[in-house]
DNA sequence: CGCTATCCGGACTGTCGGTCCGGATGCCCC
DNA sequence: GGGGCATCCGGACCGACAGTCCGGATAGCG
């Protein structure tokens, strides 16, 4: 429904300047820096022409975001154990909070815009929406009696932009993933 | 250091008008519906003043949240168990959650609002350092062998607002609370 | 009752997200 | 190669908002 026919050519290449202008801005200040003026003007298109792609802000973002997930997503449907399909539910999770923190943590200041701009429907969005199933279904294969639903909420709600900076030391890019990787093993008991 | 020596009635009974003026609008729309012009307005004072009781958008939200918070928070250091000291770890913890809980569930859109105006320094304010430090410390007595610093951020970062909201069906408002309940149980195990 | 520190009000500014439409341009078909 | 049309572009424009500022009002004290 988001793809046209045939995308005309200056369209494509005014999406790609768009992405990589937010993605640049993103990088040299914080997300507030990150204004649809200075990405259109940095892109060197018109304001105009980012709100017919991507909608409005909270859109940009998201589409930057997948764009960097969207490998962790196939792997994890498609891919090799223990990411995809095949392993034990338990290697699975650990695997998959492996990759999502990587990501994470790579884009926290990303994701803190995101969710700042995702004002209301965050839990609505795809993207949040099969993190959450996939999260969930490994849960209730591990343990079965506790509530997944709401266990893969809660884990999902850690990977917070602000607390990965506030939590991520200089050093030790991965200190939040362990720390995540290990409430989830003892969430999931000694089993 | 913010109390003046002696408060004019006139700024008292201002300062009670805006925090009357933010519930109701809060209440009656969306976080977003809450913008200083509109406090201002219905509280029948000028912008100014609003800002120079709260500083900006965000202090106005956390001092309404620290009213309705106060008192879980005195009952917490000084209060009798098992809110209070005397009681074990565990009771305390879970009489802690529901009380949270309790505000939480009767503020997700003030929560919302707040989250969404304290872009950058939410870990740093001085209410959530309160709640973390005593999360913490309970978490610590009851599992010494955990992560309790972290697993501290893990429980608050699931007092969501707009979480809340998505996962309180009408009919049971406190369901919310008892999820969260039983994760915890989860976490701190059979012990 | 008068004086001063304090406070009030609302006009003002700069910025932002989002809309709109006249003009340009890529693309397909002849 | 060229013509016609659907698509896209650009940036002027709008309304709303957070936050600032200062001339004027007033509470409270002596």
């Amino acid at each position: 429904m988001a793809e046209q026919r045939t995308e005309r050519a200056d369209a494509a290449r005014n999406r790609r300047a768009v992405l990589r202008a937010t993605e640049q801005l993103l990088a040299e200040g914080g997300g507030d820096h990150v204004s649809l003026d200075r990405v259109a003007t940095l892109a060197g298109v018109g304001k105009g022409t980012v709100f017919r792609r991507f909608g409005n802000r909270a859109g940009l973002l998201q589409a930057l975001l997948e764009e960097r997930s969207r490998e962790l997503r196939e792997a994890v449907t498609d891919g090799p154990p223990p990411l995809g399909p095949g392993a034990p539910a338990r290697e699975r999770l650990l695997a998959f909070l492996d990759g999502l923190g990587a990501i994470a943590e790579g884009n926290a200041v990303l994701l803190s815009a995101h969710e700042q701009a995702c004002a209301e429907d965050k839990y609505g969005d795809p993207s949040y929406r099969f993190w959450h199933g996939h999260l969930s279904a490994l849960l209730a294969a591990g343990r079965p009696d506790l509530d997944a639903d709401f266990l893969a909420h809660a884990l999902l709600s850690v990977f917070d932009g602000d607390l990965i900076r506030h939590l991520t030391p200089p050093g030790d890019p991965r200190c939040f993933t362990r720390s995540v990787q290990r409430m989830a093993t003892a969430l999931l008991g000694p089993g």
